[in-house]
DNA sequence: CCGAGTTTGTTCTCCCGTTCACAAGTTCCT
DNA sequence: AGGAACTTGTGAACGGGAGAACAAACTCGG
C-alpha cells in the first residue's frame, strides 16, 4: 500500500518485464485454456487451469499477474478471453514466417509437424545443401538449395529459423542465417552454437535429455543396488 | 570431508547431490570434451573447456567440483580423465535400453537418429498402436505392437522410455510405461504428463520453443516500432 | 631452492524464481 | 441487505543458482 501510485503501467505497454520463466509457462497456459475451450468451458479458476497445465496455482496466478489483471476475483478467468490475451502478449495472434534448414529425417517430420500451422507459425520455405534434394516437396512445401536463404528470408520477412542439419553443418547454417537477417533461431543440432548479441538461441537436444534422464535414474538405481531383493518388490512409490 | 554424514539415508557417500541445472550441463561438458579429444587435445584448462561448451568459466569450475576435484591447479584438467569422469557420474558408461513408443515422422527421425548408440543409449524396441505398421523395420529395428511393450520392458531391463505420439494418446502411452515399470520419460507429444511420484518426465516441445521465441522476437519489434509515445517516460532501458 | 606465473576450488554476495499467506473483490444464499 | 463462501492478485519470506573474487596448489625458470 505504500506504493500506491508509482506504477504507471498503460494496458497497452503492459509487455514491460516478463520474466523468462514465466514466459517459458505462458505456452503451456495457452495449450491449457485451447483444451479448456475445446470441452466449451466457459470460466476456470486458477487452480484448474494450474492442475491442467502442471503446475502449482499460486505460480500461475503470479505468472498471469505479469499480464494484467484478466481475472476476477471470486468466479476465476474467462477461458476465451484469458485465451486470447496471452496470445496476443506471445505474439502468436500474428503470423510468423519460418524457414527450416536440413531436410533430413528430423528435418522431415519438423516440416510435417502439423502443429506449426495451428499456432501461428507458418513454414514458408525448406531448404538444404544437398542440390539432390532440391526439387523434392514435403508436406505441400518445395526443398530449395540452402543458397536462397537470403532473398527467401527477405522475400518473406523471416524472423524465425529452424537448424535441423547435422552438426557439423550447423555453425555455418546459423552464420548465413544472422547474415540473412534472422534474429531467433532453433537449434536441433547437437552443438553449441556461437551467435551474435542480440540473437536469440533455443536449442532442442534429444541426447542432452536423454542424458540427464539417465543420471537420474542411475542415482535411484543406486539407493536400491541390492541384487538380494526379490524381483517385483521395485522401489514404486 | 567426510568427518560427517549430514544425512543417514545414503551409506555410499557417491550419492551426492548434484544441483539439477549442474546436471543439465555435464552432458554438454561431455559433448565438449569429447571434441576436444577428437582434435588430438590432452589437457584443457577451464576456460578453453568454458568457452567450447558455452558458458562462464567460473561456473563450469563450480560444477565440476561438485564431482570431485578432477583438475589440476596450475595446470587444467586431463581430458581424457574428466570425459571418463562425467561420463561415469552421469552414466553413460553403462548401457540403457530404451524403448520408443510412436513410429510417426517423429518416431521414425528418433530411431534413426546416429547420436543414441555413441552415448550408451540403445533403442531396444519400437513401438506402434497401428497394427499396419508392426512388421515394418527402422534403421535395423523391427516396429512391435504396442501390447508388447509390458514384456519388452521386463525382458531387457528397460528404464527409459521416449514418446513421440501425438498428443491425444501419451498419457495413455504414459500410464502403461510406468506401469511397465519404466521410471524415465522423454515426452516429444505436446501435452502435460501426469505420473506417479517417483518417476521423471522431461518433455521437448516443438511449439512452445517456438512461441517461446516469438514471445522474445515480438518485443524486438516493438523496440523498434516507437509509437507516438512522448519522451519523458522514464527510460526502461 | 625460490619466486613468478598459472589455474583450480571455494567462498561470498546478489538476483531470480518459487511458495506462502492474506487482503481485496465477487457471488450467492438467507 | 448482509454475511458466508470463494477466488484473484500480491507482498514477503525463502531457496537456489550465477558471477566475482581470492586463497591454495602446481609448474617452470633461474
Amino acid at each position: 500500500m505504500e506504493s500506491e501510485a508509482v506504477s504507471e503501467r498503460t494496458p497497452t505497454d503492459a509487455a514491460r518485464d516478463i520474466p523468462e520463466a514465466t514466459v517459458a509457462r505462458l505456452p503451456v497456459y495457452l495449450r491449457a485454456l485451447v483444451s479448456l475451450a475445446e470441452a466449451g468451458t466457459a470460466t476456470c479458476s486458477s487452480e484448474e487451469l494450474a492442475t491442467a497445465a502442471g503446475v502449482n496455482s499460486a505460480k500461475l496466478r503470479k505468472d498471469l499477474s505479469y499480464l494484467g489483471s484478466y481475472g476476477t476475483r471470486g468466479v476465476g478467468y474467462d477461458v476465451e478471453y484469458l485465451r486470447y490475451q496471452i496470445s496476443r502478449e506471445i505474439g502468436v495472434e500474428q503470423d510468423w514466417p519460418v524457414v527450416i534448414v536440413g531436410i533430413g529425417n528430423l528435418g522431415h517430420a519438423l516440416a510435417s509437424f502439423s502443429g506449426f500451422r495451428s499456432r501461428g507459425f507458418r513454414v514458408v520455405a525448406l531448404l538444404d545443401a544437398d542440390p539432390d534434394r532440391a526439387g523434392e516437396e514435403v508436406a505441400g512445401v518445395a526443398v530449395r538449395p540452402f543458397a536462397d536463404l537470403a532473398s527467401i528470408v527477405r522475400e518473406h520477412g523471416v524472423a524465425i529459423g529452424v537448424i535441423s542439419t547435422p552438426a557439423r553443418a550447423a555453425q555455418d547454417v546459423a552464420d548465413a542465417m544472422v547474415e540473412a537477417g534472422i534474429g531467433s533461431i532453433l537449434n536441433f543440432a547437437p552443438t553449441v552454437l556461437a551467435v551474435p548479441e542480440g540473437v536469440d538461441v533455443r536449442k532442442v537436444d534429444l541426447s542432452i535429455e536423454l542424458q540427464i534422464l539417465a543420471y537420474h535414474e542411475q542415482r535411484k538405481g543406486l539407493g536400491a543396488m541390492v541384487e538380494d531383493l526379490p524381483a517385483g518388490a521395485g522401489g514404486a512409490r
